[in-house]
DNA sequence: TCGTGATGTGTTACAATATATCATTCTAGC
DNA sequence: GCTAGAATGATATATTGTAACACATCACGA
């Protein structure tokens, strides 16, 4: 249905990045917590948790339950090294990863890819939006759906 | 745990409001569409789905099942008179009825309540920036976390 | 008047997503 | 090796959401 997200080399490189960040912080990326973030990344879209189950199965020939990869997930997002995307109840790369999320997410709703950007303007939009509401900002979910550039070009159908 | 998040007569010109909207657009205002808006409306905070039911289990003295409730809230989240908050599961009422949602949702992680504000310079940028990638916005979904004015003014507790 | 189609609601069954709880295993550091 | 904390396994269940079909109502034209 859609290519890889990132090439093997640029995961590669990501999971390095993740690595270091994990030595750094006392954190333990184990086989487990490792072999979730390269599903994540090896797949051309999100994955919700239930797909990333039956590809755990997969993968090692025998059931893996739902508390164990959701567990898993939390660390991931806790540390800022996957997304979760709130509209589609499913889990994608953080592309600058280590940071607390802070991004804007795009999603095709025709090939389900997605796309973080960062926009520091937009950021500090936010932020005044909610100031001026006597808000005290803690966290910022942010999800455009839409066309993605690929879909556009590839025309209709 | 919440006063309510609009007065009563405020409530009533709101679903004034809808009501000619409705008449101008040829939808059909029933008693459960009314009914479901009024306890969004009451409510203190979103309601999820499952909360609606019970609600309305108990207005009506007998179950009402899950589909008759996700219907009413896709046609009144569709025709933009309650909004759809994502990262909760669940339902608030929309403060400009009609127009598509478009707006930036705070939901305080303290007392649940949840405010619209919009904001054109946000929508400006969060336009450019998915032009900017190539992307044909269609929907935007803004959720911000944090403490609202009146749980910070009411201190730690 | 009688269809007939469009719309809204009821009902049953089930699918998909997520968590609570307790048991077991692993690992780092002593 | 021992032990405390971290991570995972396992069982059960809670929460959120849909598919599919039946029934009711109403407007409108034959």
């Amino acid at each position: 249905m859609n290519e890889e997200s990132v090439g093997v080399e640029a995961r590669q490189v990501w999971l390095k990045r993740i690595e270091s960040l994990c030595g750094e912080r006392g954190l333990q990326l184990t086989a487990l917590r490792r072999q979730i973030l390269m599903l994540i990344a090896g797949a051309g879209a999100p994955l919700t948790a239930y797909a990333l189950i039956d590809a755990l199965a997969q993968a090692q020939g025998r059931p893996v339950a739902p508390p164990t990869v959701y567990r898993t997930l939390d660390f991931l997002v806790e540390n800022g090294f996957v997304v979760r995307v709130e509209s589609r109840n499913a889990f994608a790369i953080c592309d600058a990863p280590g940071h607390h999320h802070h991004g804007v997410m795009l999603i095709c709703t025709k090939c389900g890819t997605t796309a973080e950007v960062d926009n520091h303007d937009l950021d500090a939009l936010l932020l005044q939006t909610a100031s001026a509401s006597g808000f005290r900002l803690e966290k910022q979910m942010v999800e455009l759906e839409g066309i993605c550039e690929r879909c556009e070009r590839l025309g209709p159908l």
